[in-house]
DNA sequence: TGAAAATCTATATCATGATATAAATAAAAT
DNA sequence: ATTTTATTTATATCATGATATAGATTTTCA
């Protein structure tokens, strides 16, 4: 991706609105394609651009696959923002994961596809985790709701293994290993069982009644 | 992958040998390339086999990194077998974190190759997760050695819960998002959350003293 | 032991990501 | 208004995963 040369107002307004365009395209092809798939040449068509422009602006056809990650991961906080689930900490971060998994399994194809960048080793690092923090953040919002004897510093750990347990959980689902109906009860299941640690005990009950364990095939 | 036509021992046996043969020759082109890759055309000289052979035994490159990695796992568990670690199950489950990242990190380039190949989609599912839980339950041992209000039957959750966590913190790292100390961190911290609300009240000091949030970059 | 089946080999071919290069175009600077 | 700079475009080329195919080799079976 050029980074180099400087660029001014309508320079980088007309190049963002190039990879705007390329995502766009992006999308509309794999939601067209059977394989959820797209060749680099049929992007260009489908954007209007030359074959050479989305690898100025991206450098790889994974690269294009994270920004469409990213995408996929701002779907899940508006969705969550648009539905504001009620309750406290543990009842927003169950609502979590059930838009997140939902905007997933609306094109589990297309999804698995483009998700499943984010764990291929490139060039350069993808920026996804903040991103996922920010999203489990959200979700829990104010940390002090949760009551237990772990200091409020040590709650920090929540929205990044939060954000640790999805994706692993995810992962295997691209790989085939979990059915979208395991990944569902996988997601919760952990979620609860970080969480678990970090209520009151009188909540635990609860909690665990909520955590099943995934059948072995 | 060729599993149709049926096979006699004699052909049985060649053919897992010609398949040991090309890991093998795997294994030493990615030690000994600087960008931890190969070609299919190197695998099959290296190898000594003609050019279709590895994609007769395991249908794509992605599925012999797949195999790559059940190697890397089955590593993991020789080396917490032979090291014997001592202690609870918390204490196995911190000991088989420091030991599975540390097969990891003995050459940090070639696992990210490896284990990348994981959540990527495919024709056909990977079958890693089940190797991934007998690792954990390995480092669990005896479940009924966590004290603690969860049913016996709950606790059955935790060497899945621990595949996934580890797996997001893999998963993150091949990534680059997060640098090898940073994983380490990560998997311990996630470790002693999920571990948390499974221990009795007067073990959770300890377990909190451990775990720590990574540094927001 | 010869025939049949399974598997491997050598080679050609194709699709696709990626790079290089020269010309064209658009925006910024003088 | 012209020149300079930045970016895009069109095109060629290459490496590489993957597939196809015919011939060669090995193993199994009658």
């Amino acid at each position: 991706m050029t980074d180099g040369p400087s660029s001014s107002p309508l320079r980088e307004r007309n190049r963002q609105t190039a990879r705007d365009v390329v995502l766009d395209a992006a999308e509309r092809l794999l939601q067209a394609s059977p394989s959820a798939d797209f060749s680099m040449r049929a992007l260009a068509t489908e954007a209007g651009v030359g074959f050479a422009t989305p690898f100025n602006h991206f450098g790889s056809k994974n690269a294009i696959m994270q920004a469409l990650s990213s995408r996929v991961i701002k779907r899940m906080a508006t969705r969550f923002r648009e539905q504001r689930p009620q309750g406290d900490a543990v009842d927003r971060v169950l609502a979590m994961g059930r838009i997140s998994v939902g905007v997933l399994l609306e094109k589990p194809d297309v999804s698995k596809s483009v998700v499943g960048s984010l764990g291929v080793a490139g060039p350069s690092p993808s920026a996804v985790l903040p991103q996922s923090e920010a999203l489990w953040s959200l979700a829990l919002g104010d940390l002090s709701t949760l009551s237990s004897d772990a200091p409020i510093a040590l709650r920090a750990v929540l929205p990044q293994q939060l954000a640790f347990t999805f994706r692993g959980c995810v992962s295997f689902w691209i790989a085939g290993e979990l059915t979208d109906e395991a990944m569902v009860t996988a997601f919760q299941t952990g979620a609860l069982a970080i969480l678990l640690g970090f209520v009151n005990p009188t909540r635990r009950a609860a909690l665990m009644a909520q955590m099943s364990p995934l059948p072995i095939p």
